[in-house]
DNA sequence: CCTGGCACTCTGTGCCTACGAGTGCCAAGT
DNA sequence: ACTTGGCACTCGTAGGCACAGAGTGCCAGG
């Protein structure tokens, strides 16, 4: 049904239009790719893959465009990632080892993620439950006021106010420090919710009430707020490509949390990149863009996920090559840190 | 030169714009304004109006739009800041006092702003270079490795990796913290500089290698590392007003931490709220937009500023109103956290 | 100093035509 | 069975033109 000259036919269409952004034509095509054949010839091929649901017409009479199949059957079958060179490889290094803190990292890293793709690029700090704990921290602030600080081994800070019921003495807070850092130190955060249910036992009973308090924002901070941080950038990028007037909703999309988690957070595979096109991405306003992302971790596992969000019409190839090759080095870094 | 009507034509003209974003003509003013005069006397007035430089036609034939120059005489004497009603502001302050930590506070400041005026709205976090030092913390990561935290009086968290030249111990990370906190508490973060130089005499000579790398860390975090944290919201609030192209330019400077400290801090009174029109930011790329800021802060010093931008073609009195009150009801959280 | 009238200058719109790109289909060739 | 050339058809785009409408500037009169 679809034999390799329609299949070349498909991948020669999405390869002008990505590079033109203008329908392409029978003749055009045999002209620009060294296809043996006549533009009938191609024009049959067409009817075939429009009747397949891979190309459409704007209007009679104009080029073809691929659809959202079409681009998924170019992604799958009919590319490949292009792998970066090693210039190109070496400057993401040098980039991205420049970075002092954790911060930094990822702020590089969504950066050069944007310039090298031209698009919009997000990235999600290293998460909180797939980190260990490394040190709890209790800082006397005000009465009955303290502030909590949670370092991880991915070398997040997470810091929060607690508010106790009663009074408390410098002891007391000494007290509870060692304890937490005793029994949560090198933990997964996972655990950390079993682990703190069973610590009231080893507390004094006069301070369990403050000592409760603290144990209640730990969980909520590490359990309950399960917002994890993603920052954004080259929103600029969507100016090139015109959405006409989804732009609008492309960018209020950008800005909640909760739809940025959903296209990074529904691939399985976690290690490869995927893409997703289209209507694919069930957030509405999204449905003419694609995302390509990918996780990246420290070492064997991932942490988090990065990617890029672009118009459906994408240089698939270079941006998958881009995304992988930002997480494999973000990776790196951070596991060296 | 500028009667009392001149000047009402002016407001009228710059009041119409605004909200119907065309041309405003001679007869639409009389009609929708209650001028006791014709249109033909308005025509004479817009003469004088247009040859001061206040309103331009587009082209020949069409009606006036203010310049630069006219908005700047509306802002600064012919339009009041438009006050909040009560329920509004009950609303602003029940919504910000949800927020549990520095980062939710700052982040729900920006987006009601943003939500509020539908502009895209920026906040600065609270400066550094104004507030107090609380706590220091030293965490021992890995050989060689500490984690430092600064804790300021405004809730706020600095953490940096310090590479030490040497070894430690407990006891020597301990006595470091000692000493730093007893020097540091309740200083404020300009004069930390000068107490920090004189610090390495009150450490033990075998120690001086790993602590003057504690204090050259402070220095940069604190002194050096100027880049004050600044968070953006309502970016999609931008394709409402037509930038025609310059979309992509505001978008771009918008993503420029160093711009944005440029557009909040050339203000030299920090109390009240004041406006760049257009031209007046000498920013490249907003020539076409305003910005509406003030600053804000825990007591009666501004601890950072805050603000909005937008079209040059803004509601100014209910956007100088929104910033006024939001950044009035932040500082009143901060004071009270 | 205000007002009504008048001529002038634009822009925007609708309509028509011509043009060109691209397709679909068919009959003929290999 | 597949490919090819030819041909008619469809549509979107660009240019030309006339026309209406909005708005102005200016002038003479109140």
């Amino acid at each position: 049904m679809l034999d390799d000259r329609k299949l070349a036919v498909l991948r020669a269409i999405v390869e002008d239009f990505v590079s033109t952004n203008e329908p392409v034509g029978s003749k055009a095509l045999v002209d620009r790719h060294n296809l043996d054949v006549s533009p009938a010839t191609i024009r049959n091929d067409m009817a075939v893959l429009e009747e397949q649901g891979l190309i459409v017409q704007p209007h009679t009479s104009a080029g073809r465009i691929p659809t959202d199949r079409g681009y998924r059957l170019f992604v799958d079958r009919l590319s490949a990632v292009k792998p970066f060179s090693t210039a190109e490889r070496r400057a993401i290094e040098t980039f991205l080892a420049g970075a002092y803190d954790l911060d930094d990292v990822v702020m590089r890293t969504v950066r050069l993620l944007a310039q090298l793709t031209r698009q919009v690029a997000i990235v999600q700090y290293p998460s909180l439950s797939r980190s260990a704990v490394r040190h709890v921290e209790l800082v006397p602030l005000a009465n009955r006021k303290l502030l909590l600080v949670l370092i991880t081994n991915t070398g997040r800070v997470e810091q929060r106010v607690v508010e106790l019921p009663g009074d408390y003495d410098d002891q007391s807070v000494t007290r509870l420090r060692t304890v937490l850092n005793s029994c949560l130190d090198g933990h997964k955060l996972t655990d950390v919710a079993s682990i703190v249910a069973e610590l009231p036992d080893r507390v004094e009973p006069r301070e369990r009430a403050n000592a409760a308090a603290v144990f209640s924002v730990i969980l909520e901070t590490l359990v309950e707020r399960h917002e994890e941080k993603i920052v954004v950038a080259g929103a600029s990028n969507l100016t090139a490509a015109d959405f006409s007037q989804g732009l609008r909703e492309v960018l209020e999309a950008l800005e909640e949390q909760v739809v940025l988690m959903r296209l990074l957070g529904e691939s399985d595979d976690e290690s490869s990149v995927t893409v997703k096109i289209g209507a694919e991405n069930d957030v509405l306003g999204l449905r003419s863009t694609s995302v390509v992302a990918t996780g990246y971790g420290s070492g064997d596992r991932a942490l988090a996920k990065l990617g890029i969000v672009g118009p459906t019409r994408m240089d698939y190839p270079t941006a998958m090559g881009a995304v992988r090759a930002v997480a494999r080095y973000t990776g790196k870094i951070l596991a060296e840190s």
